[in-house]
DNA sequence: TTGATAGTTCGATAATAATCGAACATTGAT
DNA sequence: ATCAATGTTCGATTATTATCGAACTATCAA
């Protein structure tokens, strides 16, 4: 395995982070790990197949969000919120407070 | 021309307006607009294409970040910053806030 | 060493999106 | 009606990205 993506944040662009925010997957992992602290891949694979996941990761680590790990076997993940804290102040709590990712009314 | 789209905000999900932020072209108009209070799709094209700020445009009236009237033969564009702050609070402040798109630092 | 578990990487495919020329629509002026 | 200006829509092309099986790597246990 290649060494992991630990990009300096300050190297980090805004486009990118709401880049991999982007995604609803991505968005229910970083939802996942705000609340939970921290887990494993297969934790918050949702069912999805592992390389899937592992795609997702990568997007969330190259884009400052996410920091990996590696405990034994597994991978433990968590947020980079200082650091985002920092870089983008606001944006995170923001995302986090916005609830669900859907639309805020079911129907018309 | 169709009818210009103008989503319920409510029906806006967190991930379309992400997104739609996420690339470089609509962040800058964006920028532009909370700056200038209002432009015409000419006046934010940068020189590129019309047919290609058309489409930008779209992605960001579908996502609920701007609001387009007509005004003669010219299409002003705004933001819906009281619509998104209400729907996504400190949001856009914090996009806003997040000074230019890039990298905070400019070499190694 | 063998096996089980956890993720990554590779490679191929499908889906989505960006780009942009050309044709079309709308407005306002002459 | 004709013309110029401003955008939109269409259609085709290119580029990016998501998805996922298969092969590979790393770690731990027996």
């Amino acid at each position: 395995m290649r060494k992991m993506i630990l990009p300096d944040i300050d190297d980090v662009a805004l486009s990118q982070v709401l880049y991999a925010l982007s995604d609803p997957v991505r968005l229910d992992v970083v939802r996942t790990l705000a609340r939970d602290g921290e887990a494993s891949c297969s934790v918050l694979d949702g069912g999805r197949p592992k390389s899937s996941m592992s795609h997702h990761f990568r997007v969330l680590r190259e884009s400052g969000l996410v920091r990996t790990r590696h405990e034994g076997p597994s991978h433990m993940n968590e947020l980079r919120r200082d650091d985002l804290d920092r870089r983008f102040p606001g944006l995170l709590d923001a995302v986090l407070a916005a609830g669900d990712a859907g639309p805020a009314r079911r129907d018309g």
